[in-house]
DNA sequence: TTTGAAAATGTAAACCTTTTCATTTTCGAT
DNA sequence: ATCGAAAATGAAAAGGTTTACATTTTCAAA
C-alpha cells in the first residue's frame, strides 16, 4: 500500500519528480543513488522536488530492475522454540541496519512446509536463507554441487554433508566446560541426557562430555541416556534411569528443556536438586533462572549468533567476502543453584 | 536468488516458455492464472513447456505489475516477549496458507525504529501491517482521517483513539473470572499488581478485577499497586507492600512475568505460595507451568489471535470484507497450584 | 577565441509480468 | 457453404526503476 502522503492521490513516481525539477528521470535516479555524479545545483532542485512530491522509490520496480529483493528468509524449525527469538533479534537487527527485511518461515515439524517456503526463493522474493533447521530445505538438494546453492548460512545447527557456512556456539568446548564443572564439584557418575537421535548438535555436546570424562578419569564412566530435547524427554530419561540399580550423582543435559524435565521428574520422586542430584542444562533459555532451583547452564549467545549469521549472509549476497566456513562462538557457563557436591562419596 | 534449476544458466522467463510452447506470452500467463480461458490443448503444451524449462514466475515483475507485494509486516514491541512467538505462529500460518510472507519488525523499545520500518510501507514492500505495539507507528499519523491509513489490524493491544480493528483476548471478562476464582477460594483482600502505567490492556484487566470485587462485596477492598509488567516490577511491588502494616491474602497480577516476580519476592521473604499467599497471573506463557508452584493463570489463545488478526488483514487487503471492529476471544482460566484458601480468615 | 577533455545530462533499453483491446479461429445453426 | 456469436489467441501497453551509451555543457589551457 503506497501513497501515504497525499490522501487518495496516487503515489508520486520518479517521473513526477523529474518533471517538477525540470530534469530527466535518469538525473533524478542519479541524484539519489550516486549524488556525486550530479551537479550541486541540480541536486538541490531534485531534492526539493522529492520533498514537495513526497516521493519514495517503488521497491518493486527497483527490485525488478536490480534483480534482487533485499529480503532474506529465516527458516526455523519452530518459532515457539525459546531459543529462536534471541537469534531472530540478532538477525533482524543486522538486516534492518543494512536495509534488508527478514521474512520468517516456520517448519513446525511439517517437512512439506519447507517446500512451500522454497517458493520464496525460486520466485526471487528473497535473496538468501538463514537455516536454523540443521538440514537443507529440500531432500533433492544435497546431491547437487554446493556451488549451485542460493546464498545460505546455517545457524545453531550445522548442515550435514555440506559446505554451508555455519555459525553457532562451540558445542564441544562448552559441553566440556560444563562437564568439568561437575567433575570439579566431585562428581564421577555423570550421565549425559541426550537430545534427539541423530542430531548433530547432540553428538557434539556428547563428545564434549566424553572428552572431559576421558581427560579426568582413568576409567571414566561414560554414560548416555537417550532423550529427545524436550521436557518430556528429560522426564522419561529419569524414569528409565530409576529402573537400574545404580544411579548417577549428576545430570548433564542436552538442553535446558531437558534439564527442566529431569528436575521435575526427580522432584516428583521426592528427590531434591541440588541436594540429592546435580543438574546442568544447555542454552540458558529465558526461564532457566526462574525455575527452582535456578538452573546452572551454558549460555548460548543468541543475539550474537544471529548478528554474525546475518552479517555473513549479507556479505555473501553483496559479494563482499566469502564467509569463514565456521564461526564458533564461546558459550559461558552460568553457575546458578542446581549443582552441589555429590551427597555420598563413593 | 533465482535460477535454482539449471545450474548456472539464467532463470527461465515467461518468454522462454512461450517460445517453447509455440504461443504468445499472454497465453502462457493466462494458462497459469486463468486456465479456463485457454484451450485444453494449448494448456497442455504450456504446462509441458513450464515443466521442461523449470519456469517459476518472477515475483518482482508480477508484484510490480499487480501493484502489491504479497507481504505483510508484523510490528512487535519486542520479539523476545514470550507472548510474541505464539502470535507469530498464528500470523505466519494463515499468511502462508494464502501465499503471503510475514516480515517482522522489532521495535525493542527504540521508538525511532518504527519510522525505519515505515519505509517498508511507503516503498510498497509490504501491503499491510499487524500492530502488536498498541499504538500507531508514527507520531504524526493519529490526526489523519482513518480512511487514509494503510490496511492495518491491531492484535493484543488495541490502538488508542483509532478505528483500527482489534483482535485480542477479552481482558475485562478474563480478569473478572480470575478475580472471582480467588474470591471463590475465600479471599477478600486481593491486590491487583498493575502493568505499565497508562497501558490500555492494564486498565482493562484492572476494570475486570474491580467488576468482580464490586459484584462480590458490599464494601470491596479495591487495591492496586503499580508494577510495569516485568518480573522486576512484580518483585518491587511486593517490597512496596511489605512496608504497609496490612497485607493482602492474594495477588492478581497483570502478567505472568509480574506474577513470577511476586512469587520470587515472597519466597525470598520466607513466604510460601500458595500456603501463605495465593497468586494468579495472566498470559499463560510457556513456562508458567514449569515454575514452582505451577502458576494459575489466564491463557491467552495466542495462535488463535494471530490467525484471526491475519485473516482479517488479508480479507481487508483483498477487499473481501470490512473486519469487525473488535474480535474478543475468550481466555481460559488455567488452574494450577499457586492458589489456595487464605491461611487466616478474618 | 578555439580546442579538447571532463563533467553533466538525456535517451532508451531492459527488468518480467498482466491485461486491455483487437484479431483470428472454432463451431453450431441456418 | 455461409453466417455470426463465442472462444481462443496475439500484440502491445503499462507498471517504475536503473544504467549503458550518446549527447551536450562546462571550463581550463593554448
Amino acid at each position: 500500500m503506497r501513497q501515504l502522503e497525499p490522501t487518495g492521490k496516487k503515489a508520486a513516481t520518479i517521473e513526477d519528480v523529474a518533471k517538477l525539477a525540470g530534469v530527466s528521470i535518469a538525473t533524478v535516479s542519479r541524484a539519489m543513488r550516486t549524488p556525486e555524479k550530479v551537479a550541486e545545483s541540480t541536486r538541490k532542485k531534485v531534492t526539493a522536488a522529492i520533498a514537495r512530491t513526497g516521493y519514495t522509490v517503488n521497491a518493486m520496480a527497483q527490485n525488478l530492475r536490480m534483480q534482487r529483493s533485499k529480503m532474506v528468509m529465516a527458516l526455523a524449525p519452530s518459532i515457539s522454540d525459546p531459543n529462536f527469538s534471541g537469534i531472530l533479534v540478532g538477525l533482524e537487527k543486522v538486516a534492518n541496519e543494512r536495509g534488508y527485511g527478514v521474512l520468517i518461515g516456520n517448519i513446525e515439524g511439517n517437512v512439506e512446509h519447507e517446500e512451500k517456503y522454497l517458493h520464496f526463493l525460486s520466485t526471487g522474493m528473497v535473496d538468501g536463507l538463514v537455516l536454523l533447521t540443521g538440514h537443507l530445505p529440500v531432500a533433492g538438494w544435497p546431491d547437487r554441487t554446493t556451488s549451485s546453492f542460493p546464498p545460505m548460512v546455517a545457524a545453531c545447527h550445522p548442515v550435514d554433508h555440506s559446505e554451508i557456512p555455519y555459525v553457532g556456539v562451540d558445542d564441544i568446548a562448552a559441553a566440556k566446560v560444563a562437564t568439568e564443572y561437575l567433575i570439579s564439584l566431585g562428581h564421577k557418575r555423570i550421565v549425559y541426557i541426550a537430545g534427539p537421535k541423530g542430531n548433530i548438535v547432540d553428538e557434539l555436546r556428547y563428545s564434549g562430555y566424553c572428552k572431559a570424562m576421558l581427560e579426568a578419569f582413568d576409567r571414566p564412566d561414560i554414560w548416555k541416556v537417550q532423550g529427545d530435547g524436550s521436557t518430556e524427554g528429560g522426564r522419561a530419561a529419569v524414569e528409565l534411569l530409576f529402573i537400574r540399580d545404580t544411579l548417577p550423582t549428576a545430570f548433564f543435559c542436552f538442553s535446558d528443556s531437558t534439564a527442566i524435565g529431569v528436575i521435575s521428574a526427580l522432584n516428583s520422586r521426592g528427590m531434591q536438586v541440588p541436594h540429592d542430584f546435580s543438574v546442568v542444562g544447555f542454552d540458558d533459555i529465558p526461564f532457566a533462572s526462574h525455575i527452582t532451583p535456578a538452573l546452572t547452564t551454558i549460555r548460548q549467545p543468541r543475539n550474537h549468533i544471529g548478528e554474525i549469521a546475518m552479517t555473513e549472509l549479507l556479505d555473501k549476497l553483496n559479494g563482499q567476502s566469502r564467509p569463514a566456513n565456521q564461526s564458533l562462538l564461546h558459550g559461558d557457563l552460568i553457575v546458578r543453584s542446581s549443582c552441589s557436591a555429590p551427597r555420598m562419596l563413593d
